[in-house]
DNA sequence: TGGCACAAGATTGTCGACAATTTATTTCGA
DNA sequence: TCGAAATAAATTGTCGACAATCTTGTGCCA
């Protein structure tokens, strides 16, 4: 947990606590996306006024996690494929220029840090059984190091704080376990030598080639299960 | 107004305009920045109460324009150098790759717009009067336009729905009318043509590059007004 | 039967009061 | 006199109730 939330302080509100579990929940699907939020029944399930509620659910707004409308009310975003592919556009634009910025700013400790992380996940892709964990929580690690590598408080809290939300909710609901583990590992690699070496300009190519690389994978994929429905409802 | 909040709708709720009250006063500089805010003043000023204001107070810190601690309370975010710089960092990346979905997804209706509204510009440049203008609206309203013509819901977010608000915060705070103008305008016109040809690449490398030149002016700016204080505070 | 107006129900927005925590002040001892 | 502990004041967090708004269901009329 609190290697997804590295920036966040632990919570001390009960608003806070209420907002990790409807997160958690959103997160993993257990409340649909799309569905429409009923503050009265959700203030009932957690025990607490309807206040505290509206308090956690202003801070999944932050999170672009819902949406709210006046006099109307809260509905859990709708997952979508374009979304999809318009957070990956984003976060190739953003990660790739933080990236930039962790070979300009990270300390060699912290590159040092990132080596023996990449190193660890070397072995654990060895263990066939660790390339789910390094797919789930080893990619968000490394991309995380790399953001807060970046030393940009503005960069981290776009990322950190609400994009990321985002991208483990399309994760988990979409279950987005590529292939690509060992190509992505490699990636990584040359990243961080990049970032090792200070070369900020291909720091930030590498990054942007490397999340381009998982939105045309993605692409790819929806395109391939179109044309397999298109054969199935033509049988 | 409107020209300021293309995406949002108008308030309707009087938490909402107790909203745009604060935005406009902390933008303006009349909530000084980096003071504390007291809930029951503010609330007893707008002649509301706590509750409608904390759900103002949560909307301003969407927009990243205060920041909140737990039992301890709000304060305006800091004005510095550093945050300012960090948010041009920002701003080059992601309005660069708007730039980008721009020169891609921009209907033909919407590249002849931005093309009048240069025009438009152009005019108003020759009226010396009007050069004020056009750097504090008009330079906006270009940015604007490039951005939603990104057609990406999550770029229109970010930026106009909290980045923007810092911009024009910076621009009233620190006075920044820089001598950058026709400068500015031309580099405009050079956006609009590579947007025009739908060559996406130069696109946003000139908005990338058009973005950082505002940087560095600052930057230079900044180490100017330093050394002179050195010499003042030497003489 | 279809559509519109109206009323009933439910939901969201706003309010004032109390509880919990932090901050400021006072008091006591070294 | 200075510092620390205890107390008092102020501020934030939470609660339940009421008002305003939207949604649903009913009945009337063409």
């Amino acid at each position: 947990m609190p290697l997804n939330n590295p920036t966040l302080e632990t919570p001390v509100t009960t608003a806070d606590k209420v907002f990790d579990s409807i997160l958690h929940a959103i997160v993993d699907g257990e409340i649909v996306s799309g569905s429409k939020i009923s503050e009265p029944e959700l203030a009932k399930h957690y025990q607490i006024s309807r206040s505290t509620l509206r308090e956690a659910l202003n801070r999944l707004e932050k999170c672009h996690l819902i949406e709210r409308k006046a006099n109307v009310g809260s509905r859990v975003v709708e997952c979508s494929i374009e979304s999809l592919l318009e957070i990956y556009i984003v976060r190739e634009s953003l990660e790739g220029m933080a990236c930039r910025q962790a070979a300009l700013h990270m300390s060699d400790n912290e590159i040092d840090d990132m080596k023996a992380m990449l190193e660890q996940h070397a072995c654990a892709q060895d263990l066939k059984d660790g390339v789910a964990y390094y797919q789930e929580e080893g990619d968000l690690d490394f991309h995380y190091k790399v953001i807060l590598g970046s030393h940009n408080q503005q960069l981290i809290n776009i990322l950190c704080g609400q994009l990321y939300h985002l991208v483990r909710m399309y994760r988990c609901q979409f279950g987005m376990n590529s292939p690509r583990a060992y190509r992505a590992f490699n990636e990584h690699s040359r990243i961080i030598e990049a970032i090792s070496e200070r070369d900020g300009e291909l720091a930030e190519l590498l990054m942007r080639r490397h999340i381009a690389a998982s939105r045309k994978n993605i692409e790819a994929k929806i395109l391939l299960s179109l044309s397999e429905s298109k054969i199935d409802s033509a049988q």
